[in-house]
RNA sequence: GGUGCUAUCGUCUAGGGGUCUAGGACAACGGCCUCUCACGCCGUAAACCCCGGUUCGAAUCCGGGUAGCACUACCA
């Protein structure tokens, strides 16, 4: 039977959101487009005692910036005219909006407590008052105690107790959890759809927690089964950390009789350290220099500040095609890829099985292919908020169009616009000191004379293009003998401060002849 | 420890029994271009984890081993 797709992201509020969660939301969100789904936001914050202010807004903003749109759910933006006639988003809180709402779990609680009951009475779960201390003893006191078929008879609850002693222990207001009761010694098949068949037997599972009085909230796995059902949910498309709990959840949409209905599984490869071994943590970033997180985020609960993507000077169609190529590869060579290509060419059975060290070095290499593609006119105001204090005035007193020329002619040698500032501070600023590679390389015992003589031979060029000044100065070289190398280069150092920059016509032609002439002068001065 | 997943150049990967003397990209290195530095172009080096089996033939299928990773909470 086919149905329709829908698919949801389903992050914790816990902090920024994780570069690994921002490649599932992605691939969550390419599934969902190429079939004409949904995708669905909703908010997993079932740990009170996790909850980090600010979160949640974060991870809107990162889907936002990054092109991932919602339907549904959690940061939506409901389509005007459309048959969804949703509720309005409240006042000063994010869009939350779709029919199968609230979408923060948190708001959720008489919905869960209604299916809790339901495996309450069928017998699939039962009620526990082990306090967190009691278990704690007991799993040091046996070594690899797991809460389950064996031991649940020796344990505090509803199976050992009468049912007069644990109506009294709630009437009394004793804490409690709800445990699932899985059934022991079966095999639990789990199809997923980039790996096959899974087979795990029931022994190895623990009678998981579902639901705690402490703060009337259910867990993860209930919640999580409860609203994909609820919200329909056809594919779950989540990482490899949740393929060890599939089972339980399998066995869960089976306790409540909706296996017909049951999600498919695709757990993704994990994003790995670029060095070393194991998963891609913040801690990387801190140590190897680069954002593990879309947006800088600046954490209230702890007070640390993390960099972002965007911050870093990404673009985000950069971040979204490296992310996409890491875990998935499409049928040809190609590597650059638009968000609508995506969409066209994604496909699950093309996920890789293994998991993907982060690759910090090909990110780059994808925003310089982006820079490349974009021009200088558009860069302008990203390229001026980047400029230090010390040179903001002189770019801003220049020609917007100069500006513009300027990133155009000097935007290939970087990866990122904030890199392009000490790239092309020359064209604005005089240099301050020259270059003493350069001038140990370029700067010869007859430069002085050269350049004075230079100077002279540009003093009386009034046509000041580059063609008029390659003509008069290359004649004035092969007369004179020089070597176009050696006048070239000291010219370049005088006006750069340095061997480096774009063709010298280029760098003339913007200095123009006033400033030409004078930095000529300067550095006959200065280095004679 | 237990369970599961995974295994091709340093990295991301292509490959689905013969077309594989294993292809592409990043990074590295060399060259060309050139007034410099970049870009670009050309090129070099670089991999099928190991052992068995199936087969005329295995990177590809099967088994075992090894290694890595994930999970093993009243966290997600």
């Amino acid at each position: 039977m086919e149905r329709k797709v829908r698919v949801r992201f389903a992050p914790s509020p816990t902090g920024a959101l994780h570069i690994g969660g921002v490649r599932t939301a992605l691939y969550n969100y390419l599934f969902a487009r190429q079939h004409g789904g949904d995708m669905l936001l909703r908010i997993e914050d079932t740990d009170s005692t996790r909850f980090v202010p600010g979160a949640e807004e974060y991870i809107i903003e990162a889907l936002q910036w990054l092109g991932i749109g919602i339907d549904e759910g959690i940061g939506c933006v409901p389509a005007s005219g459309s048959t969804r006639e949703w509720e309005q988003a409240k006042e000063g809180l994010p869009c939350q909006a779709g029919p199968n709402g609230p979408y923060r779990q948190s708001e959720r609680r008489e919905i869960y407590h209604q299916y809790v009951d339901q495996l309450l009475q069928s017998g699939h779960a039962y009620i526990a008052f082990d306090t967190p201390a009691e278990l704690e003893a007991k799993r040091a006191e046996m070594a690899n105690f797991q809460y389950d078929a064996r031991t649940r008879n020796q344990m505090v609850n509803s199976l050992t107790l009468s049912a007069e002693e644990v109506q009294a222990r709630m009437a009394r207001g004793d804490q409690y959890v709800v445990r699932f009761k899985v059934e022991p010694n079966e095999d639990v098949h789990v199809h997923d759809l980039i790996r096959g068949e899974v087979v795990i037997n029931s022994n190895i599972l623990d009678d998981k927690v579902l639901y705690k009085s402490a703060d009337d909230l259910p867990t993860y796995h209930l919640a999580n089964i409860v609203d994909d059902h609820l919200m329909e949910i056809s594919h779950v498309i989540r990482g490899e950390e949740w393929l060890p709990s599939a089972p339980l959840h399998v066995l869960l949409y089976r306790a409540f009789g909706w296996e017909d209905t049951m999600p498919q599984f695709a757990h993704l490869p994990l994003l790995l350290k670029p060095d070393g071994n194991g998963k891609l943590s913040k801690r990387d970033g801190d140590r190897l220099g680069f954002p593990v997180f879309p947006l800088e985020f600046h954490n209230q609960k702890d007070g640390t500040v993390s960099s972002g993507y965007r911050e870093s000077g990404y673009f985000p169609e950069a971040v979204i095609n490296f992310l996409a190529l890491l875990g998935w590869h499409a049928t040809g060579d190609q590597e650059m890829f638009t968000m609508d290509e995506l969409i066209a060419q994604f496909s699950l059975d093309r996920v890789s099985k293994a998991g993907a060290k982060f690759d910090y070095e090909k990110g780059k290499w994808f925003n310089h292919q982006y820079l490349q593609l974009r021009q200088g006119a558009e860069l302008y105001d990203a390229f001026v908020a980047a400029v230090p204090e010390a040179g903001k005035a002189a770019v801003q007193a220049a020609d917007k169009a100069v500006v513009a020329h300027v990133i155009d002619l000097m935007k290939e040698r970087v990866n990122f616009v904030p890199e392009l500032w000490e790239q092309a501070a020359f064209f604005f600023v005089a240099p301050a000191e020259y270059d003493e590679k350069s001038l140990k390389k370029r700067w010869k015992e007859e430069s002085p004379a050269h350049m004075r003589e230079l100077y002279k031979v540009l003093e009386g060029i009034d046509e000041w293009t580059a063609e008029k000044l390659d003509a008069v100065v290359m004649g004035w070289i092969a007369e004179k003998e020089y070597g176009v190398g050696l006048v070239m280069n000291a010219f370049r150092i005088t006006l750069v401060g340095a061997a480096r920059g774009p063709h010298i016509w280029e760098i003339t032609n913007v200095l123009g002849k006033d400033e030409t002439l004078h930095r000529l002068q300067v550095a006959i001065e200065r280095l004679s």
